[in-house]
DNA sequence: CTCTTGTTACTACAATACGTAGTAAGTTTT
DNA sequence: AAAACTTACTACGTATTGTAGTAACAAGAG
């Protein structure tokens, strides 16, 4: 599952899997994820469900994301059939992994006291979950 | 210490605060960083001493950091002098802020999971202060 | 087997960000 | 006033993403 070939930015402006992919990118993402193999075509039904846009505009998109290596294509009859290379959490996971590492990487100290106070601010319920794993991961080593 | 006018993204494949800025805006802070209050010559002057750049160019970028709320410019007589609006910690400190907050309240239980292995990968020595920062913050809630 | 429809490949333009730098206009200094 | 310096503005190259048109080609209809 080494997607690593494609380089992505973190926007910290955007919400979700937008932090990582562009918008339509994004949409077209979903909608594969969601239903495992289909033609471009397919998407572009979809996708024009809720806005006007191009057939072109999604195939052009949907090339970018195979040759980002999101998505796979294989040919069938005239058309090529798309699935993702990873699955949606397989994504996320390695994305996280990706822009984590770096932060631990360069930043240790202060990413460290920056994430338990982000986890207090943002999201306090979960420090129980996270003090779970330090011990988890501890108790992995001791063994 | 609201600089947070500016937008960035968080790119992992740079190093340090080039993960937030360009080389040559990274050049530039580190030089004022390191000075204090320095003009848009004498800036230029010290990149100069490492590599072939243009006067114009080092000011556009000036010009931009001031744009971006990074540098305050005052004149003084014909020139303006510049200075840093944040210290280097601040910076990096509020900059992570932004991106383990996004971090947190869209990917929280996978970013939980990453962050403790991460710590433990890539600077296990860490792992300690993390602990520590959890009891911490525990106690404050306490009190 | 040719015509119509569908598909892909290629090209292109807009916006944004950044590095790069030239020119023009205005300010100092001599 | 002339020379030196500073700023403001404009602009170009690269990259990314959304957008879409055109051309070439493939497949099925009749």
């Amino acid at each position: 599952m080494e997607l690593n070939k494609y380089s992505f930015k973190f926007d910290p402006n955007k919400k979700g899997l937008r932090k990582i992919l562009g918008d339509l990118e994004v949409e077209i993402m979903e909608i594969v994820w969601a239903k495992g193999e289909l033609t471009g075509r397919q998407v572009y039904d979809r996708v024009k469900e809720n806005r006007n846009i191009a057939y072109t505009t999604v195939m052009t998109v949907m090339s970018r994301l195979a040759d980002k290596g999101l998505l796979a294509k294989t040919k069938q009859g005239a058309a090529f059939v798309y699935r993702a290379t990873t699955t949606r959490d397989e994504f996320t996971q390695s994305t996280l992994q990706r822009v984590i590492n770096e932060l631990v990487k360069d930043f240790v100290t202060p990413a460290i006291s920056q994430f338990v106070d982000s986890v207090e601010d943002v999201n306090p319920d979960k420090m129980e979950e996270l003090v779970r794993l330090i011990e988890e991961k501890k108790r992995q080593k001791d063994v």
